[in-house]
DNA sequence: TATAGTTGTCTATATCAATAGACGAATTTC
DNA sequence: GAAATTCGTCTATTGATATAGACAACTATA
């Protein structure tokens, strides 16, 4: 659709393998590369890219490696149907129902959990003072097996102390909120920005080096405005979208 | 703030000091590297991240070429100001306003227009048949001479016919959509990604090899739901982040 | 079965990326 | 003025990246 022709850039701290293969996503997103078809022959990759055949095949490699392209000797390189999640955000927005339909399987892993005082920003989201206690829980985002967030979440320890176990049995936030009487909840703000991924988030979201992270940082509060959660989440880009709904 | 341990990855097709230079950039954004003040010296760092110093040096020169840093031998290598500029999305996006107070001057700039038959995809967002044909803007916005976006935005030709003189003129969607009878729109639906910035995006954000791009879809409607405008817009994820506004 | 088309493997070469060490040049501090 | 600190430049070495060419292995098709 929008076709523009961009071209490989040299000497730029981003290896030609790995520009060849953020296009051949590119394209896979794009509609280019159609789902469960051949890719071009690698020659042709080449020639279309301006680099040596086995420059392409570097870049096939490692997307073969991540599960993307499937390589048969003989027959072609397949692009194996890969679907970016469409992840809600808005008023409303809860990890699990916003997925429905998307995933038959979906929940949130939680990894860790911590008492520790809240700095300066942390304070301020939720109203307390710098420095009172806070539960900071890590927890990982699971849609039919695939890990598709990485979130680090605070709230106020005086408030919902325990609210680990919750979460470790109910495997929701919504669900672990129910039981400090939180029915209901909106989301009040999210900022949004992009970066690589740090090693953290390789390990946790199985990526490549390289792979690029949307991350949102939020506050949820309750009907009446008070503040009670701040989140900031990481997405792998390659495989989710933020699907933004005016009317939420 | 989050502050988890993010190590250094090598053998992954970004080289270790355009990763340096991304970890600097972080420092910089996160507050850990201050604004006008000095950065740790060069073994300080080398130390830091675990590599050479010659290492740390290249993702310095890379920085100071971009304009963000500025060395200076004998004394240090300091942070010059850079804030991110923070874009709104909501049910009332506009370009102008929503960067008023954080910029003195801003605009929309019309780098190129054609007409072409609708695609599929474009045809859809604008309840028109595919096909018909379609009036298609090149802009980037400028703040303060810098450019913080970069966007192609499709219209109606039927009923928006001559809209690139308007934009020519006005340097505003908002002002352009007056001269049709359109008062007041509203965004339908926006969807979010990142990426790595393309050939195009790097000579028109003026960035470096290897920048990541936040990418809006976005589809803005009348009052009465009647889809205008269908956009793509992208921005520099070091120069700008994106507010989502709940209540907006 | 023969041929064309495609991926897989091998060798060789040139350039870039990263490390290592030494020393020069400019600035600040004592 | 001397010393310490810091950035700037140079040489050398190693491993990763990229190009080039040749040929093997496998598949599909005429």
């Amino acid at each position: 659709m929008v076709g523009l022709a961009s071209s490989i850039e040299r000497r730029n701290g981003v290896s030609l393998w790995r520009q060849i293969a953020d296009k051949i996503l590119q394209g896979i997103a794009s509609g280019d590369f159609a789902e469960n078809t051949a890719l071009p022959p690698e020659i042709a990759l080449a020639e279309r890219y301006g680099v040596n055949r086995h420059t392409v095949r570097s870049a096939i490699a490692a997307l073969v490696q991540e599960g993307v392209l499937k390589a048969e000797q003989g027959r072609g390189t397949f692009v194996l149907s890969r679907k970016r999640l469409s992840y809600p955000i808005g008023a409303r927005t809860r990890f699990s129902t916003g997925l429905q339909g998307q995933t038959s399987e979906r929940h949130l892993a939680l990894l860790s959990s911590s008492t520790e005082p809240a700095s300066r920003r942390i304070a301020e989201a939720l109203h307390i003072a710098k420095g009172e206690a806070v539960i900071r829980l890590e927890t990982r985002g699971e849609a039919d097996g695939h890990a598709v967030s990485r979130a680090t979440t605070w709230f106020d320890a005086k408030r919902f102390a325990g609210i680990e176990h919750a979460m470790a049995e109910t495997g929701s936030i919504t669900a672990s909120l129910k039981r400090f009487g939180i029915n209901d909840y909106l989301r009040h703000s999210t900022v949004l920005s992009a970066r690589h991924a740090d090693a953290d988030d390789l390990a946790a979201l199985d990526l490549q080096p390289g792979a690029i992270v949307l991350v949102t940082i939020a506050v949820n509060v309750t009907l009446d405005g008070e503040p009670i959660q701040f989140a900031e989440s990481r997405f792998p880009a390659e495989r989710v979208e933020l699907r933004l709904s005016a009317g939420d």
